[in-house]
DNA sequence: TCAATGATTAGC
DNA sequence: CTAATCATTGAT
């Protein structure tokens, strides 16, 4: 799912003719199967939207000020999501949403949008990729600002784009092109 | 109840 | 490199 949202747009309608969007230009992949993933541990009221419907929104506070959006992507009781980290806006001037916290703020989320639906009747969704070209410039490494499972391949982000997260670019090689698709299960 | 930490960012 | 800033977690 997270190469997969690589090019996808994430579309934020908050009036009848005022519509966000952006270029989603890099993700990470969470498993419940490894530490670095939030439903890691016990299943918890915090956590309680990543345990539950895919297709929802989980959305967390995090560092006492900023907010990370992800979406959930396997069945009840599978916790498993997609960090959106970046999106690259139309017309953009300057980095507004490279970043997870930067993202979650430019789109005005937080988190009383825990937990709402994937859809265009929630004001908040997503579209399929533009282009195909778009898949043959993703870039795959190990993810960032964790510290454990630092090992697992499982951010993706858009070489070409500007909007990527500061640290994104530069510290980190590329992870050889098998290692794009998990060889181990999203779920128990 | 308390101390430590974190899927972050900005500033030096 | 560190501060900001607070919900969550795990130990006491």
């Amino acid at each position: 799912m997270a190469p997969d949202l690589i090019g996808c747009h994430l579309v934020s309608r908050n009036g009848k003719d005022d519509l966000l969007w952006g270029v989603i230009v890099e993700t990470e992949a969470y498993s419940q199967l490894e530490p670095a993933c939030h439903g890691f541990s016990r299943r918890t009221s915090s956590n309680e939207t990543l345990f539950g419907e895919p297709g929802n929104f989980y959305i967390y506070r995090t560092y006492g000020i900023y907010h990370c959006i992800n979406v959930v992507t396997d069945k009840p009781e599978w916790a498993s999501g997609v960090l959106l980290r970046a999106i690259a806006l139309p017309n953009e001037q300057e980095r507004v949403a490279a970043g997870p916290g930067l993202l979650a703020r430019r789109f005005g989320l937080d988190i009383t949008h825990d937990r709402r639906p994937v859809s265009v009747e929630n004001g908040l969704w997503l579209t399929s990729r533009s282009s195909e070209e778009n898949v043959q410039e993703i870039v795959n490494t190990t993810r960032i600002g964790i510290t454990k499972a630092k090992d697992l391949p499982w951010r993706w982000y858009l070489q070409k784009s500007r909007s990527v997260s500061k640290r994104a670019k530069g510290d980190r090689k590329p992870c050889p092109e098998k290692a794009w698709r998990p060889s181990i299960g999203n779920g128990p």
